[in-house]
DNA sequence: TGGGGCCCTTGACGGCCATCAACAAAAACT
DNA sequence: AGTTTTTGTTGATGGCCGTCAAGGGCCCCA
């Protein structure tokens, strides 16, 4: 277990400041409510490795990304798990919990250092009887989710490895890519094959005989966490499955 | 194409006599409001076979279920197709829908002879911002589809075939079972294996081994559209991957 | 009564991917 | 430094399930 300061408090930022609050869910509160989120709201900050929440843990509210990001992947009772979805910042998760006031149904595990705040349930519902508006944004959210997890379960159960594979990379390119001087994509993975393997329900072996097929493709090139995609159309036509 | 009459309008149900309203989402409206969904809603009956609506077609309103039930369905452009949940009497589909303003991402195809009120959209937001009860209402069910989802996501991943046909007929016990004088339960399927494969993302002829495999292992017996339940915890055992 | 669809079944074969095993490489610990 | 632990790679093997091909039961219709 590689984790360290599991959520320690930092220096509260300012909900006025926050870029994330203008973006999003949060937009539609008035001035006198982002006061009451900021005061309400707790600031943390986390390192690669450790949970934000756990499987089955209570939930406590919603979090709201500064910066950073988290995988969000549910586990079965034999250790295997898929991946739910990547969250990075200027977005919202916890909702899901707090509509059905149970226990988290999946597991958010930190991937880069993040700055993650914490607004406490009640806060949130009263905001959400006095501007219903905000409670509109959110089932907007639930909808789009929903529309996500009906694509990726048509994709899991049709796609090939390989293609589930090309779709994680693609998922990774908006999050973790950069360009480069010649055009390429550097992608600098957050993790390595044992986790990539773990998020798509599959074996260590087989990432590295896919990553190896692509590559001989010409379609990236890999070496440890650092990813090149060279051909990204090429990369794209596995994923036109639709 | 076996399809008749389709979505026929009959002689409109009253709401006010509808068990389904006073279960689920509508409990939280006034009588007021009941009043006004009477008057705006068109009922029709529908045969099994037909689609109450079509992937990608646009989405009038939210449905409402009287009585019978469909399958959603999510198809790819291969041909390829998943179950994304099976709804029934007492349920209402669409609110994903309305909430993106976009077109159906997954076809509804009626199973069972069924009748169901259409509440047009407008009527709908009308109603939601009324009572803002109803809206909450709908998010909960929208966290707890989530949930579901995700779970689908990953016993699909999971799951080996067995495991995936079993989790079907669990789904399908629950609605279309009848106990037996012998204590088994008796499952009339409205659809045959073709269906049943490309519900579950599989091939006609693996449906036909797998049942036949469960079936010398004693869990059930299969004949035709007709299935016998005698080993109901062992069904369940299947399934308690988790 | 026979024929033509349609759906289901059964068998044979092959490909994809999990599993096992061995090793290399990197990281963590003493 | 050396040792142990974790992670990544490569090859061999096998099982599951998709695919192809052939045959059987059922219904509709002449």
């Amino acid at each position: 277990m590689a984790q360290q300061n599991a959520g320690n408090r930092t220096p509260n930022l300012s909900c006025r400041d926050c870029p994330t609050l203008r973006a999003a869910q949060w937009r539609v509160l008035t001035q006198a409510e982002v006061e009451r989120l900021d005061r309400a709201k707790r600031t943390a900050a986390y390192s690669p490795g450790e949970p934000l929440f756990q499987q089955n843990s209570p939930c406590e509210g919603i979090h709201c990304f500064a910066s950073g990001s988290v995988a969000l992947r549910k586990t079965d009772g034999h250790g295997n798990s898929v991946l739910i979805n990547l969250i990075s910042e200027g977005s919202t998760i916890g909702y899901r919990c707090y509509y059905n006031s149970q226990h988290h149904a999946e597991e958010a595990e930190v991937l880069e250092p993040s700055t993650i705040c914490l607004v406490p349930n009640n806060v949130l519902g009263e905001l959400l009887a006095a501007n219903p508006s905000l409670g509109e944004v959110f089932s907007q959210q639930m909808a789009k989710d929903l529309r996500e997890m009906e694509q990726a379960l048509l994709e899991s159960v049709t796609l090939p490895v390989r293609g589930r594979v090309a779709r994680l990379l693609r998922l990774l390119m908006d999050r973790f890519g950069e360009a480069n001087e010649t055009g390429e994509i550097v992608l600098r993975l957050p993790f390595g094959r044992q986790e990539m393997a773990e998020l798509l329900g599959i074996q260590r072996e087989t990432v590295t005989r896919t990553l190896n097929a692509l590559q001989s493709d010409g379609v990236l090139a890999h070496t440890g966490r650092t990813l090149i995609v060279e051909d990204l159309d090429r990369l794209l036509d596995e994923l036109e499955a639709e």
